[in-house]
DNA sequence: TTTTGTAGTTTACGCGTGTAAACAAAAAAA
DNA sequence: TTTTTTTGTTTACACGCGTAAACTACAAAA
């Protein structure tokens, strides 16, 4: 491989004009340029990174972080992963999967000191979430994929716009003529950690639902779709005046849906399914395919990753993708007016 | 952040003792490394990775390539990669997300040769995969999930058990009474990429059905799940002797799946219904839920960085975990006895 | 006694870049 | 003309580590 010192030869200048003339840190004229480019071009010359690195302080490469619980990933994180990946590739950037069982960020800091990474994103991101907190005493830049609450002012993020959602989502089902509405969340009960996303939605869900006149009846289970089904005979047994579900909990409503085609509950003819968190990808093995309002994963990732990027470099703010995000209804075939 | 020459100082020795301390490759007295151990445990000692990949030539990233065509990203990818990127953080490694849209190797190489990369993990591998002559050419050692074929002697991989795989579909879906079975595989016309997976798995289909009195009838189409739905129709019109379908096309499976289940058709009254390619997280969101083969993804995913990390290390291949994975059958809710 | 060997440690330098500071040459000001 | 300023380029070194080669102290062999 082609060094500095090869070009610098060949574009007969010293190697500092070399650097000055990738960089444009200092003004060079215009004919060195063009030998410089030249002999560059000539050699196939690529600096090397990890001497850039060393010397700059800077290894332009990014951690994000993969939660893996038991059950294993969410899949809407790689829709993430992959808009944060890509967008870090265009940037001249790198992004490695992180994954980590529990929530700590030890290793992720020492990584970070070793000089390795400069930046982080995070995801499932908690109302009080202390990694931003410990990863930023180490002088560690965050970007999030959802948001730490209320005061994130100064904080690198991209998330979705629950208000939006919420409405668009008590719009949408009061339209059908729903008034009894389920609203099924992931269990809090027990757990250390809430995701902010939760919260967010149902507060939002609350407002939303009281300006659509639906009464909105909030339950919570586990993410295992058997909690799905037994969830679907408790209501059926005990709240049978209830004619739709809006969902926050992708695992358990497929458990729904699974126990309420093989019991012949039809779907959606005594009960219509919202879910407004199951990946695009995923809807198309449901059947009958799910209606949705879907974070926009993709662009959410590529949003966070040039976000941090941006902050990295010390750049303007200007010019980045959205922050907020609502995702858009998509009507499929769970959802349908409320039965004369 | 401390360096070699602090642990010297503190432990009053040269730096190149404290080198020579943590790789090992000299030997160093006992009361000197305890010194040693001693001062770098005292100053929190990290030493810098990007030092370290400079002087020594070598990072320790690997890189993994995501295949994303226009429809997206198949979702057992991700679990290869949260498989692999496991693998390499305990063995001191790190694994950058590659998404590439095209199968261009180029830009690829052109950042191994500045010095981030390692080696490389490739996925969705062809008999014949021009990007994994290019990679070697270039002198990057290349790690599959898959593998080329016949000559894969001197490869680094970790595979599924086709043979096996075929085996078991059929020993099983026989043992229910099936005698036309349809195996529905992703088009081929008009590709210029035919993984190795597909034409594997076909020959071994064609070997095992026979062996259990199974008539196989061979089917292809894109992996759209309207087009699965389409071929509901067609083998009902067409073919309906038909009483199973064993499917290596995730897309169209769960097509077909809806398509039955808005027909009416009765799964696995009518028809039985067999995956063996649908991630088991996927199976989770299908309704009724798909009795499937399906690769232990994370597994394979574990496997290849362990296998293409000790090929850097030029360390034993012993001790290294299965190259060939069959996949355990999950019987679930899409596969019967054939109706009398 | 001298020579040879060995274990343990240090010296010395290279890896390829970023960039502050020094410098030279040309242009502008005095 | 001399002095100052500006522009363009180079010199010099730091970044932190790996490791070959040199060295020292001491034991063993001749």
């Amino acid at each position: 491989m082609a060094t500095r010192a090869d070009v610098a030869k060949l574009a007969g200048v010293s190697e500092a004009t070399v650097s000055y003339v990738i960089t444009g840190k200092r003004k060079i004229s215009q004919p060195v340029q063009v030998r410089v480019n030249k002999a560059m071009e000539k050699l196939d010359y690529r600096p090397n990174r990890m001497a850039q690195a060393l010397a700059g302080g800077k290894s332009r490469v990014i951690a994000l972080l993969f939660p893996t619980t038991a059950r294993g990933v969410a899949h809407v994180d790689l829709e993430y992963g992959l808009g944060a990946a890509q967008a870090a590739q265009e940037l001249g950037y790198h992004l490695v999967m992180w994954p980590t069982l529990d929530r700590s960020v030890d290793e992720l800091i020492a990584t970070a000191k070793s000089g390795l990474l400069d930046g982080v994103i995070l995801m499932e991101v908690a109302l009080e979430d202390e990694r931003v907190q410990q990863l930023k005493k180490a002088g560690i830049k965050v970007g999030l994929i959802g948001r730490t609450g209320p005061e994130f002012g100064d904080e690198i993020f991209a998330d979705r716009d629950f208000e939006t959602a919420a409405y668009d989502a008590c719009k949408y089902i009061s339209s059908l003529g729903h008034k009894e509405v389920a609203f099924l969340t992931e269990r809090t009960r027990g757990k250390s950690v809430v995701v902010a996303a939760l919260t967010r939605t149902k507060a939002s869900m609350k407002i939303s639902g009281k300006n659509h006149g639906i009464n909105i009846h909030n339950f919570e289970c586990s993410t295992d779709p058997d909690e799905g089904r037994k969830f679907l005979k408790q209501i059926l047994d005990h709240k049978p005046k209830i004619t739709a579900v809006i969902g926050l909990n992708p695992g358990a409503m497929v458990g729904l849906l699974q126990e309420a085609n093989s019991q012949r509950i039809e779907v959606p003819g005594r009960l219509s399914l919202l879910s407004m968190a199951t990946p695009e990808s995923f809807v198309s093995a449901t059947s009958p395919r799910l209606t949705t309002i879907s974070p926009p994963a993709f662009e959410m990732g590529d949003s966070a990753a040039r976000r941090l990027i941006a902050s990295l470099e010390g750049a303007s703010q200007d010019d980045l993708p959205k922050q907020l995000w609502s995702g858009s209804l998509v009507i499929r075939e769970t959802t349908g007016p409320v039965r004369a």
